[in-house]
DNA sequence: AGATTTATCTCGGGT
DNA sequence: ACCCGAGGTAAATCT
């Protein structure tokens, strides 16, 4: 990722032809080649961008724009449509570039996560005498997200999903028939848990003995005071 | 302008609660208080941010958060809604401060004055033998997009707009026939050209004798070779 | 992969 | 002030 601040102006030809006029900004160079201007206010979109996939040439200013100040052009092209971004910088306050590395940020994930959290933290919503034995319980093909014990004792292992699909009941089906091979675990008995669970998930799940669980997202949240007092 | 790049996790909760695990990410703090988290790809919105009007408060981490390796927290709260980021900081890699000053803002009408440069241009997509006198012909009250001639040597008067709505026609309505009253020029008869025209406008239109010529803009652009050479 | 729906939509214009 | 619609919509989800 570069920054650069520059007095610069802006065109843009494509779907809509804009301009902005000489001003300092924010230029932002993604490693993926996409740029951002930015001003320092209103708002958390860019004045101007071209998205990816896209590539940056920079280029020396001909005598007409060398004349105007111009030190440096930036000619942005889309790959596939005829967008074109043109930056014309007029001087370089600040530049600097950084690794920043791949990001796995997904918010996706995230609320897939916090339903996991909630529901270790409510584990009795599975029954009464439910204790939760730990979260992201490793085994040999990957993480079951609860391990449990029901109240009479017995492995319960619980697959949690945003949505419920045929997949993640097949997911499940793959834990338990790997962890009903230990002594130590065996019987493990499943819980297929999601905010909403397709027909088609339902059914394959009862066909294999496995409980269906339908999580209410805001209850459990307002359950929880976590959120209240995040940080 | 802030500029910080560092090693970071990030919390949302407000509409939807969010979380970003720790990565290295660009914190862009903007003079009105806004806060916005960028990772290195994939899109020109952030991953997170807030909007203001918001206060961003930095904060000692607490023993737990300290064990854990953060060195500062902050906090991003919105001044109206309940909505708060929270940012756990664990390592700064750059940080740095920039003026930038007012941004006059982003020129959206480019794609008018495009579209009336072109046409221009492109006189003849009128009519036959038609001449173009001037671009923003003044009247009294206002400039007139194009003034032409027919073919018959008769004056046209041109309003261009982007959209052709009801209010476009009542102002080529206005100046036909305040341009009228001027025996140099009468009589004017109007165009009223647009890449879109409502059904209203043209029914407007048809009415008070005005003719509707509908604008492809992109054919016009292929016509037009300033846009392949632009810089 | 293409179509459809959503969005912490944003942003403007009109009433 | 609220309502409505377009957006260089972008991005997530459904088929």
């Amino acid at each position: 990722m570069r920054l650069v601040i520059a007095r610069c102006s802006v065109d843009y030809a494509g779907r809509l032809s804009a301009h902005l006029p000489l001003a300092t900004r924010l230029l932002l160079v993604k490693s993926d080649g996409s740029v951002l201007v930015h001003s320092d206010s209103l708002s958390y979109k860019p004045l101007n961008w071209m998205s990816p996939p896209c590539t940056l040439a920079a280029m020396e200013p001909d005598a007409d724009q060398a004349d105007a100040g111009v030190i440096q052009i930036w000619r942005v092209a889309q790959a596939k449509t005829a967008d074109l971004l043109v930056i014309s910088i007029h001087e370089i306050l600040h530049e600097s570039a950084h690794e920043l590395g791949h990001d796995p940020g997904l918010q996706k994930d995230g609320a897939e996560h916090h339903l996991q959290k909630l529901l270790a933290e409510q584990i009795e919503l599975l029954g009464d005498g439910y204790r939760l034995v730990r979260r992201e319980y490793m085994t040999a093909i990957g993480p079951v997200d609860l391990l449990a014990t029901d109240a009479a004792g017995g492995s319960v292992a619980v697959e949690i999903k945003r949505r419920g699909d045929i997949d993640g009941v097949e997911q499940l089906t793959r834990y338990l028939e790997l962890m009903n091979r230990d002594p130590h675990l065996a019987p493990v008995t499943g819980v297929f848990a999601a905010q909403e669970i397709k027909p088609q998930a339902r059914t394959l799940a009862q066909d294999r003995g496995i409980r269906c669980l339908l999580l209410d997202y805001d209850a459990m949240r307002g359950m929880d005071d976590s959120d209240h007092r995040l940080f």
